[in-house]
DNA sequence: CTTTACCTTCCACTAAACTGGAAGGTAAGG
DNA sequence: CCTTACCTTCCAGTTTAGTGGAAGGTAAAG
């Protein structure tokens, strides 16, 4: 698979996977006869990883963390088992936060749906906007 | 209260405050007579509220806009509303996505658990890292 | 009266995570 | 052979969220 290909099955760009591979979270590939990168096609279901933990709010370094554990795939050392034990703590922390963010742009939302709609002018734009 | 007490209220420094201020996150406040910021009390709170949506992964100019509704306080036009809902369903896909990650993550600390921890020399430094 | 600990503005710098563009190689179609 | 769509490296620019530091004002304590 060349980089187009597999940055597009993983919803990227060609720029972000190269940014990736200097970043150490895609491992630098083998490269075709031309010099092309070929990516196996796990590389996809990396990216997604990746992915998702930024959509959660992951800093790429911690993200890189996770992935070098699971690329070691044995070897449950106690400092591996500690690293995942911080992430697990900074993940709940960070499910915690955003649950009780939830619940109060949860009580505006209803302060606001309690209102008269018809209150507002359509062709008007809200004064704070 | 000064820019350097309710700084420390809320755990920010004061540059941090005077930064929220110009992004427009923090009104404009009063002045003492030699040109002082004279914060009211419920800036802490402010702060604090702007603290959790960073901590959950929110940029300023989303915790602003839920502070520009919050400030308003009444008017619950359909922008609002709308607004919010908005609001409401990013946090809910955010919340997913790290509920997600955190079973993956789990999965792996499991896995590193439930190895022999003598098998680490304390002494050694893991090999990835 | 000077030191200390505040405060003011302004401008520049940093780190993270990309993004754009230049300059050039490659492989297939017309 | 030329165009087109890939790919390569390298270097520079962008955005977000601050941070650092200079240059100077202020108020209380020693």
């Amino acid at each position: 698979m060349r980089i187009g290909e597999t940055a597009a099955a993983a919803g990227m760009t060609t720029k972000t996977l190269r940014f990736y591979e200097d970043r150490g979270l895609l491992p630098a590939t083998d490269r075709a006869p031309n010099g092309y990168r070929d990516y196996p096609h796990e590389t996809v279901s990396r990216l997604e990883f990746i992915r998702r933990g930024r959509t959660a709010g992951l800093t790429l370094a911690q993200i890189g963390e996770i992935l070098a554990v699971r690329d070691i795939g044995h070897a449950p050392c106690i400092h591996v088992k500690d690293l995942l034990a911080k992430q697990l703590h900074d993940l709940d922390a960070r499910i915690a936060e955003l649950t009780a963010l939830r619940a109060t742009v949860a009580e505006f939302h209803e302060a606001a749906a309690a209102g008269d709609p018809a209150a507002c002018d359509p062709e008007r734009i809200c004064s704070y906007l």
